[in-house]
RNA sequence: GGUGGGGUGGCCGAGAGGCGAGGCAACGGACUGCAAAUCCGUGCACACGGGUUCGAAUCCCGUUCCCACCUCCA
């Protein structure tokens, strides 16, 4: 069984072989801190989790570095609009981000580095640039530093682009440049522009050009060649292809594989900043919990595109509870007391369907598979097999950073204490109501359920008695 | 104009020449005092028209519709 993965620069699925062997490295796009995180960013974010996880499971060392873009010119121009400083902008939006990739369960990347930090490291890639014929102070006064896409034989290569074919930009500002086409590195000091937003520079103060960020930090913190970088499909172009064609132009090696995940839509159409139909994490954890959305958004294949309708979630739900049900029911049997450890498998064909291109849906397709196969191991009584599916289905499940029993997902749950308090009162409740159905004095037996279900406790009766969880 | 991805049962969503994807919803049955949960069963799914093949959702040709990117985008 080999890993897979989808590689957008030979647009093939091809066998993953680590630069270094039984190590990883992944960089992948994070955030331009300029507003509200809204669920594209935030599914990007889990689709490189997911890979992030599999390939921890499949015994690799990942190195994963994610960017904070924290200066641009949307920031600034919000900023200014905010009558707020740009830098006190891109950090409050900065933390945002943060408070919904933690809310979801996304791993802390090793690092993440911020833009501003690494002006060095970016003068230092533009005078290479510049030295080997690639790059040009603006023909014009301006301050600016261009890429020379012309002289770059390669460029559009990632995106299979000519630069011939490619539409020319209707609002591409010529000014300085020897072709439309060559971007910035460099965007030299304006009047009016913040004093905060000014460095100096070989080629006169100002700031960095976008696509530049990227390129300096990856290879100062994975090398000039590493393993993948990823990042949202309308990222490919232009920013990973500027990105590619600089590093490359600058004798690196770069990114073995490219990976990029499919955009969400809102009823069919992209959910995008600019048309602002976008849907706010915060306003998705109001609808569902977070294990909810995090399967929600997890579900589909990371490069197929997500379409949100207002009943996603809660069929998320329904398909979460069901897993969550056989969890608590197994455990229950296996392990009546509080306490237990567990060495989570993963059956092969949940192994095989990850290690093809993180085939998400087949693996939760052999998830479920085992719920239904492990309940109907409990009907029998079959404690063995409970027990397989028991340790299959909690494998997969943290596998996919979906583990109900993670801490982290605690809902309702509030301290040992507090549940082994309630345990006794419901159980009290449970006893009285036995009492009564032993009668068949059934008004009595439902009145109890009803009012513990008032209070969100929910009865289930089951051959070995009457049990009780919160409601989800 | 260029580049790429698609149209799968009521909905979501895999698969990619023969073998049940899976989930949600619905209906029928089992279990249950009733529920809930669970299990079993049901749906003659592959945009359209041709073709190749013993066999096509999957390959080929044509048609059609949708989406994304082409310097703001995850």
């Amino acid at each position: 069984m080999t890993l897979r993965f989808h590689d957008s620069a030979t647009a093939t699925v091809r066998d993953f072989v680590p630069l270094q062997k039984g190590k990883a490295s992944l960089y992948y796009c994070g955030a331009t801190v300029q507003g509200e995180p809204h669920i594209g960013h935030v599914r990007s974010a889990l689709a490189f989790d997911q890979l992030t996880r599999w390939l921890q499971t499949s015994g690799y060392e990942v190195t994963v570095v994610r960017n904070v873009t924290d200066i641009d010119d949307k920031i600034l121009v919000k900023a200014a609009e905010n009558n707020e400083p740009w830098w006190a902008l891109a950090y409050r939006f900065e933390q945002a981000f943060e408070n919904a990739y933690d809310s979801l369960g996304i791993l802390k990347p090793t690092y993440e580095p911020r833009a501003t930090g690494h002006i060095p490291e970016m003068h230092a890639l533009i005078q290479t640039l510049i030295e080997r014929g690639h790059a040009y102070p603006a023909l014009d006064d301006s301050g600016d530093v261009y890429f020379d896409v012309r002289s770059w034989k390669a460029y559009g290569s990632l995106t299979h682009q000519n630069i011939d074919d490619m539409q020319a930009a209707p609002d591409a500002d010529p000014r300085g440049k020897r072709d439309p086409r060559d971007f910035a590195l460099w965007k030299g000091h304006k009047d009016g522009d913040p004093e905060t937003a000014k460095w100096e520079s070989p080629w006169g103060a100002g700031r960095p050009g976008w696509h530049l960020e990227c390129s300096a930090m990856v290879t100062k913190y994975l090398g000039t060649e590493f393993d993948i970088h990823g990042g949202g499909l309308d990222l490919r172009f232009p920013h990973h292809e500027n990105e590619m064609a600089q590093s490359q132009a600058a004798g690196h090696g770069f990114a073995n594989f490219w990976m990029h995940n499919g955009m969400v839509t809102y009823q069919g159409e992209k959910m995008s900043k600019s048309i602002g139909n976008t849907i706010n994490p915060r306003e998705m954890l109001e609808l569902a919990r977070p294990l909810v959305v995090r399967y929600y958004l997890g579900q589909a294949h990371y490069r197929s595109v997500l379409d949100y309708r207002p009943t996603s979630l809660a069929e998320a739900g329904a398909a979460v509870e069901r897993i969550e049900t056989f969890i608590e029911a197994a455990r229950k049997q296996l392990f009546p007391g509080n306490g237990f450890g567990y060495i989570g498998t993963r059956p092969e064909a949940f192994a095989a369907a990850m290690d093809d291109d993180l085939n998400v849906p087949a693996a939760l397709a052999v998830l479920h598979e085992t719920v239904r196969a492990g309940n109907t191991a409990l009907a029998a009584g079959d404690a063995d097999r409970v027990q397989e599916a028991f340790l299959a289905v909690l494998g997969m499940a943290d596998a996919l950073g979906m583990n109900p029993l993670d801490e982290k997902w605690a809902t309702a749950a509030g301290s040992p204490a507090a549940l082994g308090a309630l345990d006794v009162l419901v159980k009290a409740q449970l006893e009285a109501r036995a009492l009564a159905r032993a009668e068949k004095n059934w008004a009595e037996s439902d009145k109890i359920r009803d009012l513990l279900a008032a209070a969100g406790v929910v009865v289930a009766d089951t051959a070995a008695g009457a049990t009780w969880s919160l409601q989800k």
